[in-house]
DNA sequence: TATGAATGAGTATTCATTCAT
DNA sequence: AATGAATGAATACTCATTCAT
């Protein structure tokens, strides 16, 4: 009985749970982090106020819910540079980066409230931004192909190299704001991080 | 209406105004964008509320006066740039690169606030990031020396750089979030940009 | 959502909603339309600056709550003028003049409040002053006795003695200054009335 | 010395004194009493706020000012309603009436302000409606060839109509709400005073 | 579990008024 | 006499959060 019901139950808490994030999503995307408020995300969601606290404590943690959905595809991402790194053709880089546009123009509309919670919030920054030090692990066996002594420097190399395509493409898609076409654009950041990393 | 009597209330005006802006520093500094409110920004000034209201229409205005003054220092190091890329050697853009990481640590209080105020305002964004075009002002010189086919691409590879730096060095010494110490970063960051340059 | 919760809670409401307009009208009688503020009335009524809010969405709408309860005594008297009129007799109209000090003097100290209102804000003018064009809903029965001709002329005509006893009790009762004493002014109204409408 | 010097001054201080009064007559009938602020009225008549101080202590006294000179047309056109009553005739208060319209025509934009004002403060209230009374001065030599008797009814009868007339050209000229045409308006209130004065 | 109602704290903004010049 | 700058006080309004149901 108790099992049943549970289960019932918690269904429904995981529905209303979910509603609320999808809500808070839209309303961060629409609104930006500090513009969006608890009362907006629950009539985006249709629910009463206060059950936005049965859920979650406070607007941190549900954003911090909503990014997390993003940062799995980050992953996945970060995993597929691996290959293209092992490749080590200036092919397989160029194509590896189209394929990061494709992901920044999907997920172009909640950076901004990304970047706005990890500029006022230091304890978003800390949590946000060491997804870098897990880019070491993706691609952790590339890295196992660099000599011993190099190893260090490869690692800060490709997470620049990565900060600065992140931030071309949040300048270039989200804000619209940068001189020169797509095609431009690719060829250059594609040649740069070839130069940076030898590759040809 | 007499010259004296004009220039001393000035001074006392642009005194109140200046103590305004000084204050509002300091309080954006801690506070960042969004926690920064009028009246903190008036009790640290030592002035009444209403005051604020005689000198600035709202936060935006006093904020966008705070970043003007980082904005000067902004193109004196972009200029520098232009001296660097021209001299063409690796010695000067490792000298550049180590200045900038000065500059950064000067603004780097700022930094949040900054970010902070363009991710959440898409005017404070149109209005902050058009600098990167100005940028190609300031290495104007540089660029006549570069093949005209080659020009468009190298302003972009340029402005892609400089991007580069500027997050490293927000998330290096702003945030405190990045693994390896500065030396490592100075040197990585000083590969990436000559090899991408084409420098030595 | 059962029906003994949901009236338990719009009991509730309904109590704190007439709290506010209870205290509402006592503030309007005592500081005027534009002396009141919502401050006043939430102290008045005892309950939290916010909780006004959640009931009504500024001080214009809970005036129009306020000033409603009197309309529907208005209509009631403007009834009983109906009755008076087709009775024809001076002895009629003069009750029914006398009638209208009662509800004058009842309503009297929320006048100035609603004048004032008038004045000031052109939609509340637009909004209570359409009364006189319902007079004519309220009078249609003894308006059918009138020769079809004289009828719009009639309505007018009533329309005016009804202004003019209005502003008199207006000026008479609330404000207190008008010379002479009560009776005399019943007489002299009741007087005017007969003769402009031909009674007796 | 003193005397030019003084004259001179004098003529500046009218001047400025003037410039305020006219000032805030605008303000007063495009704002409104309590919508009419120190500011606005010191823009309008392109003075410092604080040169206000230097002539008037407050708003009210400056709205003093303003309807005084409305006042004297008033007195004006009373001594007009006497010659009509003098004469007796139909015709002569219907025209006195139909001047009465261009009156109220050329005051309508102030008047919405004076009701306001008389409304909100009891003090002006007291201040502008013993005018009724000195009606009663104006129409003198006409209420001396009324039977000592009816005198008195007389002068109460003469004040309701006109605050009847009053009321009708507030209602219909700046309000604007009031059913039918003027030329109707017009004929029936002529009736009603004609009626109730037992002119014919 | 979900909700409607209520709250307390905080924030921007406006205005009348005064003072040194 | 006139002014620019500054002030203190008041007001509307919003939001995150809690509690009884």
């Amino acid at each position: 009985m108790t099992t049943g019901t549970g289960s019932l139950r918690e269904a429904q808490k995981a529905l209303t749970r979910s509603r609320i994030i999808d809500a808070a999503r839209v309303v961060f995307e629409q609104q930006g982090y500090a513009g969006a408020s608890i009362g907006l995300i629950t009539t985006e969601a249709a629910i009463n106020r206060a059950t936005f606290y049965l859920h979650f404590p406070d607007k941190a943690a549900v954003f911090r819910e909503v990014v997390a959905l993003d940062r799995m595809h980050t992953d996945e991402y970060w995993r597929e540079l691996n290959t293209a790194l092992m490749s080590g053709t200036r092919d397989a880089m160029a194509r590896w980066i189209l394929r990061l546009t494709h992901w920044a123009r999907d997920n172009a509309s909640l950076m901004p409230s990304k970047h706005e919670a990890m500029a006022s919030d230091p304890e978003f920054a800390k949590e946000f931004q060491p997804r870098y030090d897990r880019l070491s692990d993706e691609i952790a066996e590339f890295l196992r192909t660099v000599p011993a002594d190099d190893r260090a420097d490869m690692k800060i190399r490709v997470q620049m190299l990565v900060v600065m395509l992140d931030q071309m493409f949040f300048h270039a898609l989200v804000q619209g704001v940068w001189a020169g076409g797509e095609d431009q654009l690719l060829r250059v950041a594609t040649d740069i991080c070839c130069k940076a990393l030898d590759i040809e």
